[in-house]
DNA sequence: TTTCACGATACTTATCATGTTACATGATTC
DNA sequence: GAATCATGTAACATGATAAGTATCGTGAAA
C-alpha cells in the first residue's frame, strides 16, 4: 500500500518557507515536492485553515508562515492534513458478532493504541522551530551549505 | 486507505482451527470471514509455507493447524502473510537530495521506527495459545457459549 | 468414476492518495 | 480597465494494492 506522504511533505514545506523571505508560490513549492500546484494547494489547504499559513493570490501573491513555528507540533501538521490513520493493518469489522473475532481484535487494538499512543507523543512532543534548528544543526555539522535548492 | 486486515483474519481462524476437531474447509472458513475461498487459500498460503497450517485435498480435506501454538506468535503471523508495512505514513522519497527534506525524513522515521519497535515487540510477546487462553477466559467472565459459530 | 477440496491463474472491484486539466476568482501592475 | 499572476475549486485520470470473483487443473477419498 502506498504510504501518505503528506505529512511529510508539508514539514518539508513548512521549514523550506522558516528559512525563506516572502511568500512562496505553489509553483515554486510543487517543483520542491516534484509534484503539481495543484497538489500543493490541496494539501495546504488544511494548513491554511488551522491557520498555520497563509494563502494570497494575485502579483506577489503565494504561501507564508502565518503561526508561531514554536507553538505548531508536527502533530499539529498531522492533524491539519486530515488526521488520516496511521496504520497499514487493522480488523475487519467494527463489531463483530463473532466472540473469537472481537477477542483477536481487542488484542490487536491494543497493541496498536499503545503504538499510536507513542507515536502521537513523539509527533505532539516536537515543535516545528525544533525541527528546523536540528535542521540548521545537522548543517553546520555536516558542512552542508545551508540554504538549500529544492 | 482501507486497511490490511489479513492479519487479523489468520487470527480469527487460527483461534476457531484451534478449538475445532479435524480440518477445515476454505469454504467453511470464508463464510466465517464473510469472504470467498479462493481469498481464504490464498491468505491462508502464506500460514502453510511458514509451516504453521496444513492443508489437505479432496474428501475430508482442507484446513489443519500444524504446529505448537505456544510456539508461533502474532508477529510471526504477520510475517507469514507478507509481513505488509504496518504504517500508512510515511516520506516520498528514500533519499531525498533535499538537506531539510533529509532532516523531516529523519525525524519522522525515528518516531515511526519506535512505534514499530513497540508495536513488533507486542505482537512477538503474544503466543497463539495464550490468545486462545485468553479468549476462553473472556467466554467464562462474559457468560458466552463457548464454541461459537462463526 | 464421481465428488470433493485445494492450487493456481487471470481478471475485476474498491479505495484512496496522487496527478492532471480546466476554469473561476481576486489582487497587482500597467 | 485590461492583462497578468496566483490561488480556489471542480472534475476526472492514474497507480498501487488488498480484496473479490470466475474458471480450470490436480489429487484424494468414497
Amino acid at each position: 500500500m502506498r504510504k501518505d506522504s503528506r505529512l511529510s511533505r508539508m514539514l518539508h514545506v513548512l521549514l523550506h518557507m522558516a528559512r525563506h523571505d516572502g511568500p512562496m508560490t505553489s509553483e515554486h513549492i510543487a517543483k520542491m515536492l516534484q509534484t503539481n500546484p495543484v497538489v500543493v494547494r490541496r494539501t495546504m489547504a488544511g494548513l491554511r485553515d488551522a491557520g498555520y499559513v497563509r494563502s494570497e493570490k494575485g502579483h506577489g501573491g503565494g504561501w507564508a508562515i502565518a503561526a508561531d513555528l514554536e507553538k505548531v507540533s508536527l502533530l499539529d501538521i498531522h492533524r491539519a492534513v486530515g488526521g488520516p490513520s496511521l496504520f497499514a493493518i487493522g480488523a475487519e469489522h467494527e463489531n463483530p458478532a463473532c466472540a473469537v473475532e472481537a477477542a483477536v481484535n481487542e488484542a490487536l487494538e491494543d497493541a496498536l493504541r499503545e503504538a499510536e499512543a507513542l507515536l502521537v507523543a513523539r509527533l505532539g512532543a516536537v515543535s516545528l522551530a525544533e525541527l528546523a534548528r536540528s535542521f540548521d544543526a545537522r548543517c553546520v555539522a555536516g558542512g552542508w551549505p545551508h540554504p538549500g535548492g529544492s
